[in-house]
DNA sequence: GTAAGGTCGTCAACGTGGTTGTCCAAATCG
DNA sequence: CGATTTGGACAACCACGTTGACGACCTTAC
């Protein structure tokens, strides 16, 4: 690097990770739908994964997810209607509701899974392994290592 | 490259490019936040951005940012309250209201660039300068080329 | 054992952003 | 000219976030 770059301007960097984050989950959604799961939205299937195999509680998901209890067990109440949750109480503490995944929350969150291998084998075939690997470590590099957050609709527009 | 990747799981990817676009556009704001801007929402900016320095109208505008004309609107509405901008009346069209920047509104967007720009100088100092224009290189070939789609909150929750 | 304090879940009120549907005024077209 | 299209605004509604308040329940200390 001899000299300096033809000066990219920096508010396209910013736009270009978001484009690349929302063509990875819109190309998952598309798929999710095509296999029977039409209604969940972007910020469920992170919920999903954040409520794991093993179930938690509403406030535990709160903090997991960076957002107030409130707003977490409102968000469980809509994937319980939408049959993706179920709540069942706590043997050992009356006070808690645990939050399970139901079969077809399994269900999704395994094809979701599945599809951001393929999503992520894409990139690999169009830019080359080595270069997806290296955008992870990067962005892996310049961020602080964040435990999620998932405030995306107050955070940006709130 | 011999072998095939040591299986990086595929959710990682879109997490790592959420959070390196929240972790640019959190540093952007607190920066406005000082430099006398902290009212300035994530997306305030772009639609400042979009806007431009030419102005537009409430239409227009929701065309560009990929929402409803109403949507546009409100949001207009709010940066107008906020003093980012100011309705005027086309003289060449009466059903036509121009939505044009405030002196505050021009101050926050050049802000922004230049914030913007010191932000991936920064990256550029951590990583590299090659490593971040590959990074946009990379997720230029990936990404459809969408014309800025701004319905983040409507889109992720929905 | 009982009183004090902390935690979990829920209800209520509110703000912000998005949507669709309706409607009027103004421009444009035939 | 009348008919159609277009821009803006209003209203109703949904989704998600927030804070505040309040029972119900566990835990701890006395």
């Amino acid at each position: 690097m001899a000299t300096t770059e033809p000066e990219r301007p920096g508010y396209l960097l910013p736009l270009l990770l978001l484009a690349g984050f929302r063509t990875l989950i819109d190309d998952l959604h598309a798929e999710l739908a095509r296999q029977g799961h039409p209604e969940l939205r972007p910020l469920h299937g992170f919920v999903l994964q954040a409520v794991g195999a093993d179930g938690t509680t509403a406030t535990e998901l709160g903090q997991h997810l960076g957002i107030s209890k409130q707003a977490a067990g409102k968000t469980v109440d809509r994937l319980v209607a939408l049959g993706y949750l179920e709540r069942a109480n706590d043997p050992r503490d009356a006070r808690r509701k645990l939050v399970r995944m139901t079969p077809r929350g399994l269900d999704g969150l395994r094809r979701s899974a599945v599809v951001f291998d393929r999503l992520r084998q894409r990139w690999a075939a169009t830019l080359g392994p080595d270069r997806v690997a290296a955008m992870e470590d990067d962005l892996r590099a310049v961020t602080p290592a964040n435990p999620l957050r998932l405030d995306v609709p107050g955070w940006f527009g709130g």
